[in-house]
DNA sequence: ATAAGGATGACCT
DNA sequence: GGTCATCCTTATA
């Protein structure tokens, strides 16, 4: 623990000491209870927090989330009840939803809510804490290239942290033991903005996008 | 603006 | 079994 004359390291420090000592288990993992709640809320209580893809100690903020809200959204992939692609949706709260879309990319969720209330929230966009090299890597992308490149849109930011269906749909998000977790932040967030979903061609009037206002990692140039 | 690309589910036989 | 429309995108021009 740092004395209290040290001053309060940024971020991207406390990202960097948890990645370098493995102290990660002083970072205090969000609980199934946080995911327990309504999609919208939990899509907002999200930005600010922060993703930990392991082992690799990737780390990343949440600027940009949307909220599905279950069967009766009919944007939502519940909208068609349980399947097999969904059902994680189905499970308890706080696991990882990763399915493929447009053939070449995937998308991350976390479910919301009890077992049997399919809502979740989309991972929109991250700004990236730790790891850069890994990510730039895992996205093809220069070395030098800028940090907003890497993770600024749902498919973009699985493909950085390395995330695929196979590698990390139905995990614990909030098992201090599992490679894909969120975790607190102290810092605060700024202004959220609210504005319709991204890419949807139904329920397209809903305000359930939420990012950080100004962010520049937030996706499509924070429209 | 739009092409690329493949998994998924709905709806047949 | 099979076929087909759909899709919460990205990288090009």
């Amino acid at each position: 623990m740092p004395s209290a004359s040290t001053p309060k390291p940024t971020p991207v420090e406390a990202a960097e000491a948890v990645a370098e000592n493995d102290r990660s288990s002083s970072w205090r993992p969000l609980t199934p209870g946080f995911f327990n709640a309504p999609p919208e809320q939990v899509a907002r209580a999200l930005l600010g927090k922060i993703l930990l893809r392991g082992p690799g100690q990737m780390a990343a903020r949440i600027v940009e989330t949307e909220a599905y809200l279950g069967e009766h959204d009919p944007a939502a992939h519940a909208a068609s009840g349980c399947t097999p692609r969904n059902r994680v949706l189905y499970g308890p709260p706080g696991h990882a939803y990763v399915y493929s879309i447009y053939g070449m990319h995937f998308c991350l969720n976390v479910s919301c809510l009890p077992p049997g209330n399919p809502g979740c929230v989309l991972f929109r966009a991250l700004e990236p804490l730790h790891g850069l090299p890994q990510m730039r890597r895992n996205r093809g992308l220069a070395a030098h290239a800028s940090p907003c490149l890497l993770a600024s849109g749902p498919g973009k930011l699985c493909q950085a942290l390395g995330i695929t269906r196979a590698n990390a749909n139905g995990a614990d998000m909030t098992d201090p033991r599992s490679p894909l977790r969120l975790v607190e932040d102290e810092f605060p967030s700024g202004e959220v903005r609210i504005s319709p979903r991204i890419g949807i061609r139904k329920a397209v009037d809903l305000p359930l996008r939420f990012f950080l206002a100004g962010n520049p990692c937030v996706s499509n140039r924070g429209r």
